[in-house]
DNA sequence: GCAAATTAATGATTTATTCAAG
DNA sequence: CTTGAATAAATCATTAATTTGC
């Protein structure tokens, strides 16, 4: 059981909507785990300190990171708990990314990746490679889910939605998924509690306006992906 | 079955009254787009000095990022960076990762990645993404020499060059790709100068038994592909 | 109401391709 | 042409909302 939550969708309304197409039957919203953190396994503290070397399977348990996420938050949402399992994004952080999606970005780098996650850690647990994965997906999922638009209006030679405005006005820009192009969209405001995330994806966008990163030596970092290993 | 419009909002109350129509239900898809703006949940608090970058950058936003694939042209835009090069492997680098690899090697995972890198980094710069992408291609490009092989032999029965001619006819699963198993493969000696490598090489592989690497967590690293940005 | 069974969504990896340095 | 680097496509794997049967 899950308690319900609360609203659902954030600002925004994506235009292409599916009419006529049927749609399979969508999952529910995943609702942040804001809570449900679910019998917290006895560990008590544990010193995390361990977990860079050796890697006896059984480690990484999830109290060891909760030096991450400070709080400004409320208290402690979710704890990823037990043995690791795979992030659960929460409501705020989806917001979040889906406002710098839609504000244009694609593939963060590795500086950006930093930064986002740094902001994103203040709604709940989260690693760099969440952030990078994320975006990978949501950009190949919403070029999919074009694709399959556009065949199935195979008939409308059109597609008018998602054009861009010229000097974009401001705001966010919703692109649709013109995952190459990054046409911009234009996008009503509204408020939202969640203002201040919103707040800072904006001025995260703004701020950055991508298409000056040209290079640097973001890479400096030594990441790289990893391979939990078999699978 | 699953017929259904989509979901544009709230599904959230209860199933309750779906009426007769079907008994499929909508869930909604995680809020990504399509609905409803929400308004005022409860958020957590957000701080984050707003600092408003008063200029918006007359941009392309984002369409420097994803530009990738499509464009005919192929046009630059990187301006390539000064201080950074490529890896360029010496001869004892290649020597030990061969090793590694012919060792049955061909996806190691952070932990490994930064062992070997350690090893490598004594024979010269590099860092530990080169070694992840070292392994990525090398696996590839195996795998796709031996089939052209396959299918060149279909026609003229070649000798090839270097195929294993031993007992393992065709099995020579150096290319098989045996990501996962880790399967080892005869390797042939060959005496180099780099004994010393081979020598390291050769430990590690004896230590490891990848064959018995089947899962685990290392994935205690936090590494996640960087993105350099342009590229 | 609840727990196992379903199922769409989506997080995480791997494989295939493409681009470009040398 | 070879191959380091990077991205996209394809897959695999896990989660959680919803059904369903009791």
């Amino acid at each position: 059981m899950k308690v319900h939550q609360f609203a659902r969708g954030f600002w925004e309304h994506e235009p292409s909507l599916t009419l006529g197409c049927k749609r399979l039957r969508p999952l529910a919203p995943k609702l942040s785990n804001t809570d449900t953190p679910i019998t917290t396994p006895p560990v008590t503290t544990f010193d995390l300190k361990s977990f860079i070397k050796p890697e006896s399977p059984s480690i990484k348990l999830g109290s060891s990171d909760d030096n991450k996420r400070d709080p400004p938050s409320p208290q402690a949402q979710e704890t990823h708990i037990p043995g690791g399992t795979r992030w659960n994004p929460t409501q705020e952080q989806i917001g979040i990314l889906e406002m710098l999606y839609r504000g244009g970005m694609r593939t963060p780098n590795a500086q950006q990746i930093e930064q986002i996650t740094a902001q994103l850690s203040k709604y709940g647990k989260i690693e760099g490679k969440n952030v990078f994965y994320w975006f990978q997906n949501h950009k190949a999922r919403e070029r999919q889910k074009q694709k399959r638009n556009n065949l199935g209006l195979a008939h409308s030679p059109r597609t008018p939605t998602t054009l861009v405005s010229p000097p974009f006005s401001c705001s966010v820009i919703s692109t649709l998924d013109s995952t190459k192009r990054g046409e911009i969209v234009e996008r009503e405001e509204e408020d939202s509690p969640l203002k201040k995330c919103r707040s800072w994806a904006f001025e995260y966008l703004e701020e950055q306006s991508w298409s000056s990163w040209k290079e640097e030596e973001h890479r400096t970092l030594e990441l790289f992906p990893l391979h939990p290993e078999g699978r």
